[in-house]
DNA sequence: GCCGTTTTCGGCCCGACTGTTTTCAGTCG
């Protein structure tokens, strides 16, 4: 069995369980372990083949018992306790709890008091008027419930996250100019970036007190919107109305000095609340949306803000995307949140079709499109010939457009433009497993994207044999929407994703991460997945038209998700990498094999490279080479400082030897307290104290050596030191380093 | 069912809204 369908067995189990009255807690390890199943980012049956059904208890919230009833799911595909379960509680009956406002209880008390058995059964009953007899129920209820059985259809549907987006867009413009807002946000899984929402999610600041009238004219503006089927629930604080698409939207009031509160309860996920809540509780402290709490004296420590909050019990202010209660709480312990990937940090987008295949675009209006939304560099991508319904390009047609890539490239060179257009194609995998063109056509591309179009039916051996097959050939640079999901339409073909990704680590292949709100494919687990085993992704539109372009930040939210940093996503680079890769012989540089070496071997090989090519008289290739030595130190300085708890690792004085180390304001954001300088001919680290200017280069009179051994290391005692950063030192050192006069003549720790 | 530098037993997040309740249970966020 697949990850996602062990989940689905263990939330039927918790749903069975619940229905039966079962302890609450009990029901709460079931769907914790389906969560935990389903954020898994390797195939369980593959660990339980490879290491038994023990090696599950590594898991969070997964013990004994269900990493036995895993394994049994995972290598038998049935659970006998779930047979046994589904045997007294017919599927009909469970339907009930689809009903809006029917729990588990109510559910539980039709089927056994009036032996209603389905929702058909459910709605005669009601009609019948026997349900207002029963016991804790009413005419009210009746009614609520006979209302709701037609909505248990479209229970748990789910919105995809871009047509949610606007929806919000028009609900906030609808509430613009609704003086008692003073500040609102939407919230709940859509500020989580989820790709899909179940709701929307909207918090308001109604200002300094909660006053009664005033929540009265937010709450009549929020019924007042656009296509308001029904009131849900409307009470003091907060109000619930579904839209004639089914769509429920909750809105929520707060006073300004709980909004930071109000703002990381109404965010959640829930899962990550009761983690955050369980923890401060554990400090002696109360989370609730209205602040944090001293539990002993209820004197109130925090709530302005989110930072706040978080802060109050030791913890960052996780952003949103992160906040799931997967890894967040693990990395924040260890220093290593991720600094997330940002939609302006994306250069290039290398997948996107024209008016030559089935793009509505011509290749210039891409190019034209591509260069006003501020990238440096495209690929163009269209379909093969295999894609007879987009027209795809057979070998003549592809390097009759490669002509006119030249011209264009040509045009742009004259023009002065920074912007290139690389020469790629979408070649289909075709069905038998060999590609769709010729092995000449492809090598002389400069980007080939694998895709698998046709036979998705196949059995998974198969699937398997053309993919792999499709990266080990020498030509492929990438897999294109790895799994051929579409979100809430089509399943995913019979894909190991863990065996792709191993692949891409053996022959340096990347992977892609589909922008299109339909796919984002690879999707977060998966894109967690590759990060885990060094693969880079790739964040492309895959437009079929100009507009197409700008799916792109759909696809930096599913990223964010993943945890994925400006680096680990290869068109976040700069288009002179992607040369320089090509000048030191290692395209694609994100190779794993490559990312993998110590930045030390790194630093030795451009030394190599440089003077290979210095003796050949090949300026450009020693340029790059340069610039790669400068880089590499760059980044070693920069991880030095981006983990708090990590000190200076083996940087030592040696002379003799001086690169161009240039570390931009773009490149590097001097969030830290020290940045590198350029200098003329040697090197410097200077402290960074706000008013210092990236310009102001100057020659230093230190010089910076990268060692590879800490004994190297040793022989600097005299003035190097451990150092651990913590708010104090930092500030004294701080202060040390803004006095120039006094520095001392290395820098090292 | 899971979990453990105050626990191997006894906890497991906390609050709002509804309906029917004469004091709170059920459901939901
Ligand atoms: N503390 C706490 N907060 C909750 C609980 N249930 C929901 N919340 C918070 C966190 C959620 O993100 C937020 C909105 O609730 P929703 O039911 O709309 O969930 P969410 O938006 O996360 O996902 P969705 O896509 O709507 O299914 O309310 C809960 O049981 N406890
Ligand atoms: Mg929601
Ligand atoms: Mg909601
Ligand atoms: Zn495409």
């Amino acid at each position: 069995m697949t990850n996602r369908e062990i989940a689905a067995a263990l939330e039927e189990v918790a749903d069975l369980l619940e229905f039966q009255g079962a302890n609450p807690f009990r029901v709460r390890a079931y769907r914790n372990g389906a969560q935990k199943v389903k954020d898994a980012p390797k195939s369980l049956l593959t660990i339980v083949g490879d290491s038994g059904a023990e090696a599950l208890t590594a898991i969070d919230g997964v013990g004994k018992d269900l990493a036995e009833k895993i394994a049994e799911l995972a290598t038998s595909g049935t659970l006998a306790m779930l047979d046994e379960l589904r045997a007294e509680v017919p599927a009909s009956v469970m339907a009930l709890m689809r009903v809006p406002g029917m729990g588990p209880k109510k559910a539980a008390t039709l089927h056994k008091e009036l032996g209603v058995q389905s929702l058909d059964q459910l709605r005669a009953a009601c009609e019948a008027g026997e349900v207002q007899k029963l016991k804790g129920f009413g005419k009210k209820t009746e009614e609520t419930i006979l209302a709701g059985i037609e909505h248990a259809a479209k229970a748990g549907e789910r919105v995809r996250w871009a047509d949610a987006d606007a929806i919000v867009q028009r609900l906030l413009a609808h509430m613009d100019g609704v003086e008692a807002i003073k500040r609102r946000e939407p919230a709940g899984s859509y500020r989580r970036g989820k790709e899909t929402v179940g709701d929307l999610d909207l918090l308001v600041d109604v200002g300094a007190t909660m006053d009664a009238k005033t929540v009265a004219t937010v709450m009549d503006r929020f019924g007042e919107f656009e296509g308001v089927a029904e009131v849900i629930a409307r009470g003091d604080t907060k109000m619930s109305i579904r839209l004639d698409s089914g769509l429920q939207i909750d809105l929520r009031c707060v006073p300004s000095e709980s909004f930071g509160a109000a703002l990381q309860y109404f965010t959640g996920s829930k899962e990550h609340n009761v983690e955050v809540r369980g923890r401060a509780k554990a400090r002696g402290l109360k989370v609730s949306e209205w602040g944090v709490f001293n539990t002993a004296d209820d004197t109130r420590i925090a709530g302005d803000t989110e930072e706040e909050v978080y802060a109050a019990i030791g913890l960052p202010c996780f952003p949103p995307e992160l906040r799931e209660n997967r890894q967040e709480f693990a990395a924040a312990e260890a220093g290593e949140l991720p600094r997330l990937i940002e939609l302006s940090d994306l250069r290039g987008d290398l997948h996107m079709h024209t008016s030559a295949t089935d793009g509505r675009g011509t290749l210039r209006e891409m190019v034209a499109a591509a260069r006003q939304r501020g990238l440096e560099y495209i690929a163009i991508t269209d379909h093969s010939k295999r894609v007879t319904m987009a027209h795809g390009l057979d070998a003549d047609r592809l390097r009759a457009q490669w002509k006119e890539i030249d011209l264009v490239n040509e045009e742009l060179q004259a023009e002065g433009a920074e912007f290139v257009v690389l020469k790629g194609i979408e070649c289909d995998i075709l069905e038998a497993g060999p590609m769709d063109l010729p092995d000449d056509v492809l090598a002389e591309a400069d980007w080939v994207i694998a895709s698998l179009h046709y036979g998705q039916n196949q059995p998974r051996a198969k699937i398997m044999e053309r993919l792999l097959g499709a990266v080990a050939h020498p030509s492929v640079s990438i897999v294109a929407h790895p799994t051929g999901r579409l979100i809430g339409k089509r399943a995913s073909y019979d894909v190991e994703v863990n065996e792709l990704i191993a692949a891409c680590v053996e022959h340096g292949k990347l992977l892609e991460l589909n922008a299109n709100p339909m796919r984002l494919d690879l999707d977060d687990v998966n894109c967690a997945a590759a990060k885990a085993a060094g693969v880079p992704i790739v964040i492309s539109s895959d437009a079929h038209s100009t507009e197409g372009l700008d799916v792109l930040r759909y696809g930096v939210l599913q990223a964010r998700r993943a945890g994925l940093e400006q680096w680990d996503v290869f068109n976040t680079r700069r288009f002179n990498f992607w040369e320089a890769d090509k000048a030191s012989g290692l395209f694609p540089r994100a190779s794993v094999a490559w990312r993998n070496k110590p930045v030390t071997e790194k630093i030795a090989y451009f030394l190599a490279r440089h003077r290979a090519a210095l003796t050949k008289g090949d300026n450009k290739a020693a340029a790059f080479c340069k610039q790669d030595i400068g880089y590499s130190i760059g980044w070693l300085v920069e991880q030095s400082f981006k983990k708090d708890k990590v000190t200076w690792p083996n940087v030592w004085i040696d002379g003799g030897w001086y690169t161009n180390l240039t570390i931009g304001k773009d490149r590097w954001t001097a969030e830290g307290w020290l940045v590198a300088v350029q200098g003329q001919e040697k090197w410097r680290l200077a402290p960074f104290v706000g008013q210092f200017q990236l310009s102001e280069t100057t020659v230093s009179p230190y010089k910076i050596d990268i060692g590879l051994r800490p004994s190297a290391f040793e022989k600097h005692d005299e003035w190097s030191i451990p150092y651990t950063r913590d708010a104090s030192r930092d500030e004294a050192l701080r202060k040390a380093l803004a006095d120039r006069e006094n520095w001392p003549t290395h820098f090292a720790g």
